[in-house]
DNA sequence: TTTATCTACGCAAACGTTTACGATATCCGG
DNA sequence: CCGGATATCGTAAACGTTTGCGTAGATAAA
């Protein structure tokens, strides 16, 4: 359609595709007064060299690509901030992949994108997947990848993750320490490893308490919020002794928060609750909320940035290279000591 | 990288390159017996075809972009969940730029875009953009163009909006119905055809109520919460008889509740707070805010779908062919009347 | 038997770039 | 004046795919 390329270019200067090529490419091979009448052509026309051309030839797209289970959730979309941001700086397009926390659907993701489509790719793996041999196949493929916090172990690359068996732990103490003796844990994936960690610091925490661990307050949260609420309002009425709630991740708050709601449980009197999140307006809910808040932005532009250097210096990306960022307690009402 | 080809699978199946292409496309011109060999080898060898080469020789990329100002607001980031449903129904692939309001970004990514990078594009105009030349350019270059809910109206394409006169008449008069007489306008762009359709919706309720306009109390808001805030407390010490606020955007509702908390200003007995948003724990806030809320998937569903027919049937698209979704609203106690 | 039709496949050009290699002209030291 | 640098440019191949065209063989119609 855009039929201005270097062809038209050429024909019109009376030079040849190469010379004008490698005029746009500032090379050393041109005289600056030839540069100079390719440049202002080509400003003139406003030329835009052929993305796919490129890419085909050079073998480098100049794209990475994203997979994250859902874009509807603060901590994504802070991440999702800090990687474009990074990639923007570096010349870098990014794909966005929604996989819906399913497992199918990061079968199908995966399978597109060995075309060679991206240089690299971001990817937090859905809670549905059971196992992780499309991602191996994937790997084997080509593109470099870096995990972020939903990480596969399976696959020895760098992982971006925060200190999630130590923020178990605390989020547990804090519940413990107000007052809480029954403690009920909300997760989404016991079968991640983001999962198994948080899990672990909720059941050291309870141990050194003296608190017996109790399987049937551990729920394990779905996709759907309005599932979620059901399955904790079933928990809630069967269980009346439960004191306190640590949410792994937001979703599952809110559903909390509207359980108590509707069972007319005062927060924090007769439940307390704690959870994973990045909701700006944690401080502005009725009560307000204690979070364990991720640095979402950061591990955005952590993970980018180790993937594009290993693009541009074409090196393996090493679990060496893995970072781990602190997430941050922010104590607020939802958790307050009661008299 | 991946070397497994067309060229590698006619090399060991003894057929031409041409043939081996065919039979993936499963064309009539390839006998059924010679398909199945190929499928299987495709399979066996995990062959997918470089999308780059595809994409250059046919000229169709099978991606679409997304240009929107923000990706951590709950309406873009539903509004995206919509897009990439229905993209990755048809096959197609979700580029995704943010402009964070910027009109230099705006313009950055335009001119990135007329590389032919993508088959279409689905833009909502950062509210920085004071005038639309690049968009101009752009759309005399080639792609397919949808705009949904920040329009702008140079462009003869298709837009995907909401009632948004109705809606800004609609908040004012329900503030008024209430009992606010002085009733502050925030909004996040008064050159931007969204901007001002929710302005004189906003005039016209104040006039069919007798109440003088004051543009004092029409505030424009920036990209940063914090400026935003400090302006709103700013106006709301200023002028203390202001007893309502109208928030044309989600961060602008949530800085107000915040500015309110600093100056202790009671919701709703001191200032009734009505906004847009898509924030869905609204009902959990302190006081649970009333809203109008605009179906925000939906519109990028049919933002996505008008687009993707275009694309497929190699049409222009008419600005006839635009849709007004209509918002809702949602009364809740930050407006409720007092005594 | 000849001619026309159909099936199944190969040849080769094209998409727009990049780049290894070669070619020409100029210049300079010996 | 000759040999070799150096500067500047062109030729052509390559990236992997798609597709118009050609064609060999088989079958059917005349």
């Amino acid at each position: 359609m855009n039929s201005v390329n270097l062809k038209r270019l050429a024909q019109e200067l009376n030079l040849s595709i190469a010379t004008v090529s490698r005029a746009l490419q500032d090379s050393y091979e041109v005289s600056s007064q030839t540069k100079e009448r390719v440049r202002a052509l080509a400003a003139e026309l406003n030329y835009e060299p052929n993305a796919y051309a490129s890419s085909l030839r050079r073998n480098i797209s100049k794209t990475i690509g994203v997979v994250i289970p859902e874009v509807n959730n603060h901590f994504f979309s802070l991440a999702i901030n800090g990687i474009e941001e990074v990639a923007r700086q570096s010349g870098y397009h990014v794909l966005i992949y929604l996989t819906h926390e399913d497992y199918e659907r990061e079968v199908a993701i995966t399978q597109y994108l060995m075309g060679g489509r991206v240089d690299g790719l971001l990817i937090s793996v859905a809670s549905g997947s059971q196992e992780f041999s499309h991602l191996e196949k994937l790997y084997a493929s080509k593109p470099a990848i870096v995990f972020f916090d939903r990480v596969c172990d399976a696959i020895q690359t760098a992982n971006v993750t925060t200190n999630d068996y130590e923020s178990g732990y605390l989020a547990t103490q804090h519940l413990i320490e107000a007052g809480c003796t029954r403690v009920a844990h909300l997760l989404v994936s016991g079968n991640l490893s983001i999962g198994r960690m948080r899990m672990q610091g909720y059941q050291a925490a309870l141990q050194d308490a003296g608190i017996e661990f109790d399987e049937t307050l551990v729920l394990e949260g779905d996709a759907d919020d309005e599932t979620n609420t059901a399955l904790i309002t079933d928990m809630l009425r069967s269980r009346p002794d439960v004191d306190g709630i640590f949410a792994s991740v937001e979703r599952l708050v809110i559903s909390s928060y509207q359980a108590c709601q509707a069972l007319g449980r005062a927060i924090p009197q007769d439940v307390k609750i704690i959870g994973f999140s990045n909701l700006g307006v944690a401080s502005l809910l009725a009560p307000s909320l204690t979070t364990i808040t991720q640095p979402a932005y950061e591990i955005g532009k952590e993970a980018a940035n180790i993937l594009l250097k290993a693009i541009e210096k074409k090196k393996v990306i090493l679990p060496s290279q893995s970072l781990v960022l602190k997430s941050e307690l922010f104590q607020r009402k939802s958790t307050e000591p009661c008299r």
